[in-house]
DNA sequence: AAGTGGTCTAGACCACTGA
DNA sequence: CAGTGGTCTAGACCACTTG
């Protein structure tokens, strides 16, 4: 397609361009190529777009899109096999900053379960979840020993929107016996928390075997 | 738009979905909208699409996007003061696995430039950066204790591609003064590779203050 | 209120690729 | 090699928002 053109020659960052129509003419095309063109530029975060406003350059900035991480397809990719360990699941035992995450009072709505993931039989990913038992009641009724409440949640219940973020923490001590780790040892800490249109499906903690990277392109 | 509809409702992982002629049909409206319906599916990661082929559901995976972090910007829109100091600029120290990412084999082709960016003072991201001389021999001619390396790339050499990598690491023994934190503990390790056209252009290796989390949405 | 981007259409033609 | 998605057009109309 015809992308990257204006930028890299003619415009620099905080300018504004012609608009759509003007573009078309000048570069011999139909408006809707250069809107496309431009709804490409817009996602990737090298322009701006307003209506009535035009379309200008962002000053820098630009966005990276990486694929949020499951576990199983990760592991099963890099050719190691993966298994799944259930270590705890109880009702009710929500800390207070998790219900304020997922919008819920009353720590009976909450499911909490604790897992580990195998990579070639050696930990690599422990986690802490809580699933919202209002959103998602027949949770109850699945033997999560046998299908990690992650996969069962993807194919029952996909979510809509998601938070994600990720931060270095020292391995803090419930974990370490689980990663097989040194306590304080450097390890990436993720959060996840899902939604559906009826509130907030499942939050997730969890914590990396060290020396886990994220990788991305742009 | 008509976002979601298909896939919350009739299909699911793994299925393969009605030719787009026919889904615009069933809906009611231009296969063109269809098109470009799937369009936004298939770059969110949600479905996949082959020519004869045809689109069906991803197995599980989405995608997500952050903006790639610019200190400056970054710094300043938390409302804190934006500093910088220029700490060293070395022409040819390159390591071997630095030259190796940057596809360069002559270390007097890379200049070595280490800096600090500070939060109110507080020193907040520490960069190693090396630059290739070959694609941009100009920034010899630039005083970069006035302005950072990142910035005047940013203006001149706008990067068309990048890598991106972020992992939790012990926080090294010559970080640990510059950062004012002890060596050990954990930080995120930031990597970056931009390129352009003609090559690699810089390669970026920085320690963020320990409590740094990297956000996103989907 | 006018000007800009945003959405959609109906149709043509192309290019890849898997049955 | 036929069927699918990929790209483009020329035009209509809508919706926001800013000058």
């Amino acid at each position: 397609m015809i992308h990257g053109w204006i930028l890299e020659g003619t415009y620099g960052p905080g300018d504004r361009l012609p608009r759509d129509e003007d573009l078309a003419v000048q570069i011999g095309c139909a408006r809707s190529t250069v809107h496309r063109a431009m709804g490409v530029l817009a996602e990737k975060g090298i322009v701006d777009r307003k209506r009535r406003g035009g379309t200008s350059v962002r000053p820098r900035l630009t966005r990276a899109t990486f694929e949020i991480p499951v576990m199983r397809s990760d592991i099963e990719l890099s050719g190691a096999q993966y298994d799944y360990r259930l270590l705890s699941c109880n009702r009710g035992d929500a800390t207070d900053e998790v219900m304020a995450h997922m919008s819920i009072t009353d720590p009976q709505d909450l499911l909490h379960i604790q897992s580990l993931h195998y990579a070639d039989g050696v930990p690599h990913f422990s986690e802490d979840r809580w699933v919202s038992l209002r959103v998602v009641p027949e949770i109850m009724d699945v033997d999560l020993s046998q299908i990690s409440a992650n996969e069962w949640l993807l194919k029952n219940r996909p979510f809509l929107r998601a938070e994600l973020s990720f931060a270095a923490v020292p391995c803090p001590k419930e974990q370490a016996p689980l990663l097989n780790c040194a306590q304080g040892e450097a390890i990436m800490m993720s959060e996840r928390l899902t939604w559906i249109d009826q509130g907030a499906i499942t939050f997730l903690r969890a914590w990396t075997q060290p020396g886990y990277t994220l990788n991305t392109q742009v």
